[in-house]
DNA sequence: TAACTGTGTTTGATTTTTCCGAACAATTAT
DNA sequence: ATAATTGTTCGGAAAAATCAAACACAGTTA
């Protein structure tokens, strides 16, 4: 690795060159005359090269110092563009890239909310969203290939911190005829003995929703386990059975399904919505405004 | 005047950047690992920017942290420009190393002439030669085996840059009992009615003779093809035909041969010393130095 | 002429910074 | 469990940067 000359030799280069004096040099740099001396000295000595003829009545840059003193300058100004660039990340929060990973039973639904207003409230956050199951979600979190995701909790799992963003209550949904439509609200009992449908193994939404029933998780023995919420509402519409629908999601899945019956649970039960991130990464602040900003209105 | 961060940090943060590995980073830089680690942090500090997020196991540039590392290597190598320039300038008056190749019918007879003012003239330079013939010297030009090449001229090379140093003038050479012999001058036509002795194929001479002649170039039928100037001479002297002598070799090869005729030619014929150097090289002025410096006063 | 003034440089001491080595903490591999 | 790897912390030593003061030199002034 070569000796490079120092950026304060370099200053110090540009103060001579602008006032062709080392005594106003030096105070213009906080420095005594003795120390610019020495440092233009040892600047010469490093590049081999003379910088400046000086007789001691006037300092004079050379040809060859001029050019040097100018790429000094411009470098200078290279080196206070990172600090600038480096202030001004630390001072606007949510700026520059960000990656962030959302599961299938929340993005859909959520994005298109907030979405509008986090553009408004962060225009210079590139924001890149990344679709996946929470479990792949968290490895690719703790690859660095996500900085952040947004998961559906409680989930097991170490070296990431969360915050809490909001509850998404359950809704039963039936359809229209079944047995258990047209009640103010179902209870756990009733719930017990209908046919629950769920998501496919790996939607954190099937474990929740067992959760919620306070049913042991189960292995997928279910004939029809749907792989996205509109196919599980297509199902339940087809009388196949009944399931737990996040609020969440339920406004935009039942708008337009005539044969569709909604209500709360008795007792109400939810799954907590929530934004994760590296332990290790030092940006607490951010994902917290991330996470508020990425809350909906209405729940919070 | 603000605090900038320094070169050595940003060195440092472009190792990291570059093996993701601390320990690695740190050797890279022949440093300890710690001295690597309080250095980031640093950087970190003064910059008030999380750079790198690191958990015992592995290093992960933040995205601000690449951005901030890839303009330090912009920055970085524009001081290593800096360096470059200033060493290339501090080189201009011909100081270090330099391998000059030299055609063997120049360098025995000018170098004498012009190494000891040379000597004196830039005593920090450091002249190493090597002696071989056009053809050979001109590919080593181009595998940087030599900085440059004194030759004759003209000569077909690609990517060569040449400065011309002086007029080499041929003189015709005979034994003094030669029916030629004490002529003022010889003509064209009395040439060609000799027998004309060359040097062997691959000497430059043997082609710049033959033009000086206006004869076509010729394969190497002669029964006597002389391989130095000195058995040239001999050739000559023997009666064996006459030949054309550059005056550069002339006087020390004239001298103390008592039937050796010389005169010069009627219209006079020379070939054209002259210094070659890789056409990419930046180092012109320097050549252009060298070339003079090469010139002997009593043709300059 | 001789002292004076302004200027860049040298010098020696002092302060500051840098750097290493060892111990440490945390994690993964065996 | 034990060992190996890796980044970090800490204290002291080495290196450097810096200062203040003395110095050297060239014009200028008295």
């Amino acid at each position: 690795m070569l000796h490079l000359p120092s950026l304060k030799q370099l200053q110090y280069l540009m103060a001579l060159e602008e006032t062709g004096h080392f005594g106003k040099a030096a105070s213009q740099c906080n420095v005594t005359p003795s120390t610019l001396s020495s440092s233009i000295k040892e600047l010469e000595e490093t590049l081999g090269v003379q910088l400046a003829e000086r007789n001691n009545r006037s300092v004079m840059m050379t040809a060859l110092g001029l050019e040097i003193t100018n790429r000094a300058r411009a470098l200078i100004q290279d080196a206070e563009a990172i600090m600038e660039i480096a202030k001004a990340a630390s001072r606007t929060p949510l700026s520059g890239k960000m990656t962030l990973g959302v599961i299938p039973t929340i993005g859909p639904y959520l994005l298109p909310k907030v979405l509008p207003a986090l553009k408004t409230t962060y225009p210079d956050l590139q924001l890149y969203l990344i679709e996946d199951q929470t479990e792949q979600l968290i490895t690719r979190l703790k690859r660095g290939e996500i900085d952040a995701a947004l998961l559906a909790l409680p989930y097991e799992m170490e070296g990431v911190s969360t915050a809490f963003m909001f509850n998404d209550y359950f809704q039963f949904a039936a359809n229209a005829n079944h047995s258990l439509a047209r009640q103010k609200s179902v209870t756990l009992e009733e719930l017990a003995e209908s046919d629950l449908l769920l998501l496919a193994e790996g939607h954190c939404l099937r474990e929740h929703a067992l959760e919620a029933c306070q049913l042991p998780p189960r292995a997928q023995a279910d004939n029809f386990a749907a792989t996205s919420l509109p196919t599980l509402i297509q199902m339940v519409i087809a009388n196949m059975g009944v399931t737990l629908l996040p609020t969440l999601a339920a406004g935009s899945l039942a708008s337009g399904a005539e044969n569709l019956f909604l209500c709360p649970l008795d007792p109400p039960a939810y799954r907590e919505i929530g934004l994760a991130w590296r332990q290790a990464s030092h940006r607490t602040d951010e994902f917290h405004l991330l996470a508020a900003a990425l809350t909906p209105n209405e729940v919070s």
